[in-house]
DNA sequence: TAACATACTGTATATAATTACAGTAATTTA
DNA sequence: TAAATTACTGTAATTATATACAGTATGTTA
């Protein structure tokens, strides 16, 4: 998928933010009279340049016929397991998308990561739930974080974390702490956990 | 807030579901050929008496200018304490709202209700935890359910149903068993928990 | 029992909206 | 450096849409 120019950029924020207003899209007036254009065309042909680029559908005919297309429409990414190689948030990885529901949790999510195995049981973090994680640096001591060591995906507890030496807690009698030599081992930290989904019944 | 006509819902349950496929409302036109009406001004109506009900908002010279309430945009409600005497789901236990987002459970949600202590621990539910609870009266042995002893909201799991006895436990074995006699005390089962949602960090 | 609400058909019209065609001009890519 | 893309203005036609007005029929409320 092409990039889009900064101009077109600004037309597709504004559709999604006239979606968010009024639930419905803009017409081609609304857009024009919005960006100051005075002639209804200069947005149809953006339009059709962004739908061109795959970021929306055009449905001809139909009023307000603009439709966000699936990766427009902002849906936070689930991903199951992560193949070895490469980005977390590579094609492959991601299971399927649920909806941005911004309030649900606190802080904002970059993707939902389904855990495998039983060592958080004891901060309440099954198999199979969905532990939301942002994207951050600003790693804590003491907060539950997805880190990536070796190439392989785990989800603990971060007790210590200096240059000489990173601990990984699990959170469950019958593992042992992580012990990481960051100069040694190849440690990422891909971000932390702020929140959680379970799926009951 | 009166009451819509069971054919007033119908329309509105097909605005909602128009906006779902396709992302903006539907005109007067689409909504008449759905349901068959041979004129547009029969749907036109409808509108007018929903909207006159509080349902939705009509835009005046919008195309598609459909907009649903604030309490019809199906926010799931938060439900925090409960007060006594009314029913779980009365206006003041209302602490907010969170989008609806189907696919983030699998099954649907009527409310979320903040849980309170820490006798669902074993389980992974902790204190301020929200669960996802569904109105049903399909209470099943073995699953977390909401019930309500005396007017008292609790969250445990059912382990006994029957006419002399039910039994509901407690997921943390510093908690005993509830007993209940649903002919001596007053026993409602409000819904089954069917997931889960934390705020960490 | 008169007034009102529900649930439509049918016709008509103003206006809202899409969209094609003809240009201009600057910038980017092949 | 020719061709394509970007970024618009301006005009106009067709179609999409909202919406008013005139009816018919049935059920509900005051």
């Amino acid at each position: 998928m092409k990039n889009l120019t900064d101009r077109q950029k600004e037309i597709l924020n504004l559709i999604k933010s006239f979606i968010g207003d009024y639930g419905f899209p803009p017409t081609r007036a609304e857009i024009s009279k919005e960006l100051g254009f005075k002639s209804a065309n200069a947005a149809e042909q953006h339009l059709r340049a962004i739908e061109k680029k795959g970021f929306i559908k055009i449905l001809s005919g139909a009023s307000r016929g603009i439709v966000l297309s699936k990766e427009e429409e902002k849906g936070i990414p689930v991903i199951g397991l992560v193949a070895a190689g490469g980005p977390i948030l590579a094609q492959e990885n991601i299971e399927k998308r649920i909806p941005d529901s911004q309030s649900l949790l606190s802080e904002s999510v970059d993707y939902y990561l389904r855990v495998k195995g039983d060592s958080m049981v004891d901060v309440g973090i099954f198999e199979e739930d969905l532990i939301g994680v942002k994207k951050t640096n600003d790693i804590k001591v003491g907060s539950v974080v997805v880190a990536r060591i070796n190439d392989e995906v785990t989800v603990k507890t971060l007790k210590k974390f200096s240059s000489e030496e990173v601990i990984l807690k699990a959170e469950n009698e019958n593992y042992s702490d992580i012990k990481v030599n960051p100069s040694v081992d190849e440690l990422n930290f891909e971000g932390t956990c702020v929140g959680l989904l379970r799926n009951l019944s």
